[in-house]
This record gives C-alpha cells, structure tokens and sequence, in this order.
DNA sequence: TGCGTTAGTTAGAAGCTATAACTCACCGCA
DNA sequence: TGCGGTGAGTTATAGCTTCTAACTAACGCA
C-alpha cells in the first residue's frame, strides 16, 4: 500500500522527473525571467509533448509556487549556514549579494514585482519569517549601531507591533537593524539587478557596501 | 501634405485613440500588472476587434514602452513640479512615496522586475537623469546631513565616477545624499508596495518616513 | 466629384494553457 | 506465472494570445 511511503520505484521517478522540470523552468526563467516561462517548451526540451508536464504540476501557477518556494528554502539556507558559520550581520550581508547575483531572477522571484491576483501559501510565510529570524540573531549580536541615530517614534512603533517577530526576545534596537538591513540593502540591490545603475558608471558594490559599513560598523 | 503637420482631423483623431488604447491599458495594468495586458482584451473593450490596434501601435512591446516611458514623464513632472514649488528632499520624498501608491504598478513598471530582453529607449534614459537632476538639486539645497558620517571610500568612488550626473555641479556629499536618497526609500516603498510587509502588522509608513528623517534631518 | 489614404474588417498561422479521452507499460499480488 | 489496477504519456480539442495578410469601406482633400 505504502500510503505516504516514497519509497516504490514509481514514487522515485516522479520525483526525479519533477526536479528534473524544476530545472528546465529555472533555466528559462534566468533567460527570459518569470513571465517566459512556458510550459510546453519545457516539454519539447525533454523530448515529451505538452500535457505530459501535467501529471507533475497542476499547472503553470504551481509550477511557479513550487519554484518560488524553493527559491526562499534556498535563500533561508544560504543565510541560515552562513549564520551558523560565525558569520555577522556584515557576513549576511555579502552572503545575500551573492546569493541575489548568482541568479538574479531568483532573488526578484522572491522580492519583485508581485502578480496582483497571487496569494503565498502559508509555508512561505513561515521560511520567511525564519529568514527575518536569522537576521535577529544576528542584528542582536553586534555592537549597537553607531551611525544610526535614535528613532524614538520608529523604536516606539517597532516596540508595539512586534507579533510577527514570533516571540523573538531582540530588543526593539535590533529589531530596527534588522529591518534596515533588509529595506537597505534591498534597495541597492534590486536597482542594481534591475540594472538601473548600468550607464551610470558608478559600481553598484561601492554602493551596496558602503550601506553595509553603516548598517554593521 | 502636413508633413509634420498634426491638425489634420485624422491626426487628432489618431492621436485621441491612441491615449484611448493606453487608458484601457492602464486599467489593465492596475488590475494585473503588466504581463496580464492583453491587446485582445482593450479592442474588445474598445468594441472593436483584435488587429484593429495594430494601426496605433506596432505590437505589444511598442504600447508597454511607451506606457513606461509615460511612466517616466508623470513621475519627473511630479518630482520637478514639487520641486519648483519650493519643496525640499523629504517634500520630495511625501511626493515620490504619494505617487507610487496611487498606481503601484505604474511604480514597478519603472523600478520592478526588469524582463531580461528589453532595451529601454535612449529617449527613456534621458527622463531618467532628469529626474536624478532634480534630486541632485534637492540634494544640494539642504544642510548637509549630520546622521550620515563620512565614507571617504564611497566618495571618492562617487567623485571619480560622475559622468551620468552630467555636469551637475552638485558635490560629492550632494551626489551621495541623492542617491541615498533613492536607494534606500525605493527599498522600503519596493518592499510596501509588493506587500512584504502585510502580515507582520508593522506600518510601512512609519519605516518609510524614519528612512526620510534620516536622509533630511 | 473623384481619387488616394487610412481605418477597420475577417481569415489564418503559430504559440500558449489546460482538459478529455485513449493507449500502453509497469508493478504488485494472488 | 498471469491478471488487474495504477499511472505515464499520447493525440485531439477548446480557447486564449500576438501578429500578418488581404480585403472593404469610409473619409478627406484637391
């Protein structure tokens, strides 16, 4: 019967056939990025032919929910090893550029435009919420940031709206780095992915480090 | 002949579909974003059918780019009428964050996520800087800030690399502020408007206008 | 009034998502 | 060893899309 097992030879292929579309999709959307992706040229690539892909994948939307959720795993794991690594805010934050720039479709897959009829599955709310944890751990274990003067009313907004911290015991300083962290470094980052600086001159890393020598010195 | 004349009757007649066509296209774009505009769709709105478009424009890319580029010129105007009317960065700063949220597709359609083939006009470039000049002039005008200590890395990068500001006079700090400026309120607005922040209960207003105390006070 | 330009039409090719119906091979089990 | 069920992959089809080609009709200017 093997209700839940994985373990029949069947269960193996599609599994293997499944990551095996997730690879041909990552392909086509680095080239062509979210909105290229095609479903029947998928299939053309594998040799089989159009509605073969829909015994894996209800459809295009899942096909891109699944991609998108992958997308955060591997972003929480990145930050997440890197962290256990010894690493500090700084290292988080060369950590994340690196991860943006090895495929950046990947990273706008998750912090780009949204579809407006989309709605995320719960589950990647919470490996979100886990990526905002690690920057917790790590925004509390600095040194308090020099350069960031006093918010008070930011600090006092931060202090009462804290529920989506999960009971994370950082103060609201870190809370508050964390945040910055995340809208700064986003900043620089997906304009420099989206190419806006391109033509500019100027070197998007002097940019997207000099913000990071703020946020951590 | 009216070579280049535009009062013919056809020509205006031309012309007031043509802004036609792009009102249903924005509508659309409101409600799906951009890769959900569908030429089909407004002809039948329009009550008439499908190729009838092609006579205004040569295809779907040639409406998206001039709805980017229409794009570009209502933000420039916003930022430039803000400007002339004596406002200084953080008033630039209530207008940009007012104009993204009164169409925030119309904001990705400039700063989202870019489709890897596309080549923006040099024509689009151009509104580009202006805006960037408008900032710089913004920038210049205040006291310098006192929350952003030095990078001398970052300036001297910014002081050789400057050939996009072309020949504004405004200095290194001024150039920094700027782009300060647009980096970091664009990662919180980006962010706001994608909703990343709905869910954690936190306002993003409150993250936007601390950002904005910070780059002015 | 007549002629040329242009708007809008229908037809059709090529692509896409997705569903339905069918065939065939494999796998487990008696 | 053979039989039956499950599921993979096929073709056909509907309906959508962009976009081209060919044709008609109307409009405006001389």
């Amino acid at each position: 019967m093997a209700i839940a097992g994985k373990d029949t030879p069947r269960e193996r292929y599609r599994a293997q056939l499944r990551a095996e579309i997730k690879q041909h999709a990552w392909e086509q959307i680095a080239a062509a990025g979210a909105p290229g992706l095609s479903l029947n040229a998928i299939a053309k690539q594998m040799g089989m032919s159009g509605p073969a892909l829909y015994r894996y994948f209800a459809g295009r939307d899942e096909l891109i929910t699944e991609l998108i959720r992958d997308a955060y795993r591997s972003l929480a794991d990145t930050i997440r090893a890197t962290a256990d690594s010894g690493a500090d805010l700084a290292g988080l934050g060369h950590a994340l550029r690196a991860w943006a720039l090895d495929d950046p479709q990947r990273y706008f897959l998750i912090y780009g435009t949204p579809v407006p009829g989309y709605h995320a599955p719960d589950d990647i709310t919470t490996i979100a919420s886990e990526i905002m944890g690690a920057l917790l751990d790590a925004a509390q274990l600095g040194d308090t940031p020099a350069d960031t003067p006093d918010d008070s009313r930011l600090e006092a907004h931060l202090a009462e709206h804290r529920e989506w911290a999960a009971g994370h015991p950082a103060p609201p300083s870190a809370v508050r780095r964390a945040l910055l962290f995340w809208t700064r470094l986003h900043g620089v980052l997906s304009l420099e992915l989206a190419g806006q600086f391109t033509g500019m001159g100027l070197d998007p890393a002097e940019l997207y480090f000099s913000e990071l020598r703020h946020l951590t010195r």
